[in-house]
DNA sequence: GCCAACGTTGGC
DNA sequence: GCCAACGTTGGC
């Protein structure tokens, strides 16, 4: 089983959000990266773990943690043209942009702070906390994992 | 293939 | 609202 981690800004879509589904499961669509894409496409499985981050927010950080309960497939929000994520060059007989779906797990006690990770010693590697990271989604180690987990 | 201009992300 | 750090676009 594998770990990452997946911002989304609260405004837009929150942990609440996703508790409050009748279902609680919600496809991860919008994100318009390759590198971030690559992962949703090819690397994502079937009960993998995630944190889920709130950024652009009062105090970005870590929130809850979610389950991938489908695999990659097309984003079809990349098909409408009035659709904000709409990308004219992605078409369906040849998608360019993937989603998975992922389904509630919890969430935290507390919010694990963006500051907080900074200063952990051992969590100098997450590519969350290094200089101009901007991808949306990332991979964690187990060990990175279950240092954040201890920092609730 | 280079690179300037532009757009986006996201912390602060 | 500012702006650093990227990624993308498009002219050449």
């Amino acid at each position: 089983m594998a770990y990452w981690l997946m911002k989304s800004e609260p405004n837009e879509f929150s942990i609440d959000d996703l508790s409050n589904r009748p279902e609680q499961i919600e496809p991860w669509d919008g994100v318009r990266n390759y590198q971030a894409r690559n992962m949703l496409k090819d690397q994502m499985q079937l009960g993998d773990q995630a944190f889920f981050y709130h950024s652009n927010c009062d105090i970005p950080g870590i929130v809850g943690i979610v389950e991938i309960v489908r695999t990659g497939y097309p984003d079809d929000k990349a098909f409408d043209p009035h659709d904000k994520h709409y990308d004219p060059k992605s078409l369906p007989e040849n998608p360019r942009w993937y989603r998975v779906d992922v389904k509630f797990g919890r969430k935290l006690a507390r919010t694990i702070s963006l500051k907080q990770l900074k200063e952990h010693p051992d969590l100098v590697d997450l590519q969350l906390v290094q200089r101009g990271n901007r991808l949306s989604i990332m991979p964690l180690t187990p060990r990175q994992w279950q240092i954040i987990l201890a920092l609730e």
